[in-house]
RNA sequence: GCGGUCGUAGUCUAGCCUGGUCUAGGACGUCAGCCUGCCACGCUGAGGACCCGGGUUCAAAUCCCGGCGACCGCACCA
């Protein structure tokens, strides 16, 4: 018999201990939506606030939260409706829906990157030429259509106005991008974070938490000056060293990593921008510290028409999964000006930025103000018109016709030198407008929370112990009287409310034996089980257990506090919590 | 979407082929009580399930059809 593999246990752990399940259970279930429990809340959100920590609090990032429904407008301008899709083809007679373009690959013997280049119209031509029927029933083909795969709604009572459930935060953050760079102080570089769910109406999910139709994505569009692609900050990471699949070595046919340091991989050319090398650096940093080992991660190069439409160099980081192999945790774009200008032509709003700069460009202005007293004696009552006419003109061509001619018309009105003074301003240019380039990394954070739970999954004999980094740990601390009875869960239910009124996500529990608790606890990844034993209640001191090695040392209660948070903080280890303890 | 396998308490499973004896059995977990002096002790008790809908039949967990879901393979994953 085939043993169980690590998806199988975290997911029947997962489900039986309250982190995470399929939705909707009561009416069957709907695949691609999941809920999280008590604890996979608690821990999903100690995954995201650790992303805020590493990402933005560190370097003076912001996090902002806008809609997941939006306009049309908005994924019309980001490309997505025009991206977002699949043809599909439906059989007339058996009314069978099928992939169009895969339906030519297979039966007209297409390659896939020419079926993907192909227009709807196209397919439709080709399929019909080569006489490509329903490969189930042998039925005529109706048109192929498009099956797009955002979520469609309207908003409002009126059906015209579409919107779509947003397939990823980052366009909230464009759309909102001339205030948010106004409150940012004008200055660049700029970085700015959503953490949201977002909709793919995916054609078949599978794998639980690992793809969803509605999940949480935490998306970061850092937005820099394109002349000065430089980051301040590649000193803090150069001597990282990266696991890099680059394109050129996958078209060779190799998926062998190489091992390099961010330093190199800028040099040798494999990352093109800096700030991509500085946040890819940092995502394995963060999987790091989630438990993922180094040699269990790994960055590989998308290839030209593997990569989204808004991408000109990206990366996917992988973990590796027991079930699914490498496994995309989050990918790191360079998604240039591209969001930005699609919607700066779409809204007609000027998204460019506004730069000084050393270099300073002189021109000389030329412009015409009208003479009022003069015009004012000529026109009479229609002085104020013709002024207002004369400022609307162009001056060179004013002035040139006044040269030449001596006059000019206007709407019928003679202009003449002496109702005007040509004006000449020296404009001294002191910098450049631009659109700001974008350097995205995202992640999952559904699948983070899956990733953590299967590293920290481990067996000790026949317990189950979820070695989660204890930082994270849903539950940090239990407090267990040792037998429940001569005063011990009083006092234990004292130490109890002391700790939650210090802040930890504190236990009590004094139901069956203590070995018993021991392991529950084990379980759900609490770090520390502090046990009041009868020494307590002569001396105050109780012991803390440590989830990993079992081992016990004595502490009083009254440092409790201040050395959990040094703990928790990794500023102190386990055995410095108190004195050995070995049981009488 | 396609093909294959499958769907019984919180979890794992017996029963299904050969319809009735199933008021659906067990183990673990959960809860209550007793017990309990450091790693799932023991005892007593409680609660808890045939995925949904249709059909066949005197009778369906069991046979048939459809749906939903899960897993594996193919495809997809911007």
């Amino acid at each position: 018999m085939r043993s169980p593999d690590k998806y199988e246990l975290v997911s029947e752990l997962a489900r039986r201990r309250g982190f995470f399940w399929p939705a909707c259970e009561i009416y069957g279930g709907v695949s691609g939506f999941i809920a999280f429990g008590q604890l996979g809340t608690v821990l999903k959100r100690k995954i995201e606030d650790k992303f805020r920590e590493r990402f933005l609090r560190r370097l003076g990032l912001y996090e902002i939260e806008s809609p997941i429904i939006l306009p049309g407008r908005v994924f019309e301008a980001s490309g997505h409706v025009e991206n977002f899709k699949e043809p599909m083809v439906e059989c007339t007679r058996c009314k069978r829906k099928f992939r169009a373009d895969h339906l030519l690959q297979e039966s007209a013997g297409i390659s896939s990157t020419e079926a993907e280049k192909m227009t709807l119209e196209e397919i439709g031509e080709a399929m019909e030429s080569r006489g490509v029927k329903c490969p189930e029933c042998g039925g005529d083909l109706a048109e192929p259509r498009y099956f797009l795969t955002m979520f469609q709604t309207t908003i409002g009572p009126y059906a015209e106005a579409v919107g779509y459930g947003r397939p990823e935060a980052a366009q909230g953050i464009f759309v909102e991008f001339r205030r948010l760079y106004e409150q940012a102080r004008e200055r660049l570089p700029m970085g700015v974070a959503q953490i949201g769910h977002a909709l793919r109406n995916e054609i078949s999910p599978r794998q639980g938490p690992i793809r969803l139709r509605e999940f949480t994505i935490i998306d970061l569009e850092f937005f820099f000056d394109p002349e000065k692609p430089g980051c301040p900050l590649l000193g803090e990471v150069e001597n990282e060293v990266l696991r890099l699949i680059p394109a050129e070595v996958r078209l060779k046919g190799s998926e062998e990593p190489i091992e390099i340091t961010v330093k190199e991989a800028l040099e040798k050319g494999y990352i093109k921008m800096e700030w991509l090398a500085f946040f890819m650096a940092l995502a394995k940093r963060f999987l790091v510290e989630l438990g993922v080992p180094e040699d269990k991660q790994r960055f590989i190069e998308k290839l030209a028409w593997e990569r989204a439409h808004y991408s000109a160099q990206g990366f996917d980081q992988e973990v590796y999964l027991d079930r699914w192999g490498w496994t995309e945790v989050s990918g790191h774009n360079y998604r240039t000006d591209f969001d930005l200008k699609s919607h700066m032509e779409e809204s007609g709003v000027d998204m460019r930025v506004f730069k000084e700069e050393g270099r300073v460009v002189e021109r000389v202005e030329t412009s015409v103000k009208p003479k009022m007293d003069v015009i004012g004696r000529d026109f009479r009552g229609d002085a104020p018109k013709v002024a207002r006419l004369i400022s609307k003109t162009s001056p060179e061509e004013l002035e040139k016709s006044l040269e030449e001619r001596g006059f000019y018309t206007l709407e019928g009105y003679k202009i003449l030198p002496s109702h005007v003074e040509i004006v000449r301003k020296k404009r001294v240019e002191r910098g450049r407008r631009f659109v700001p380039h974008v350097i995205e990394p995202s992640f999952g954070s559904d699948r983070l929370v899956y990733v953590v739970l299967e590293y920290a999954y481990t067996k000790k004999g026949s317990r189950t112990i979820l070695k989660i980094p204890r930082d994270l740990a849903p539950i940090e601390v239990a407090v267990l009287p040792l037998v429940s009875r001569d005063g011990l869960p009083e006092k234990a239910r004292e130490v109890h409310s002391t700790l939650i009124s210090e802040g930890f996500l504190a236990e009590y529990d004094e139901s069956g034996s203590i070995g018993r608790r021991y392991a529950r606890f084990d379980e759900v990844g609490t770090p520390i089980c502090i046990t009041v034993d009868y020494q307590t209640l002569e001396d105050e001191t109780v012991t803390l257990r440590d989830r990993d090695t079992w081992e016990q040392v004595r502490t009083e209660i009254g440092r409790l506090p201040q050395l959990l948070r040094e703990y928790f903080r990794w500023e102190r280890e386990f055995k410095d919590l108190g004195t050995p303890y070995r049981k009488p």
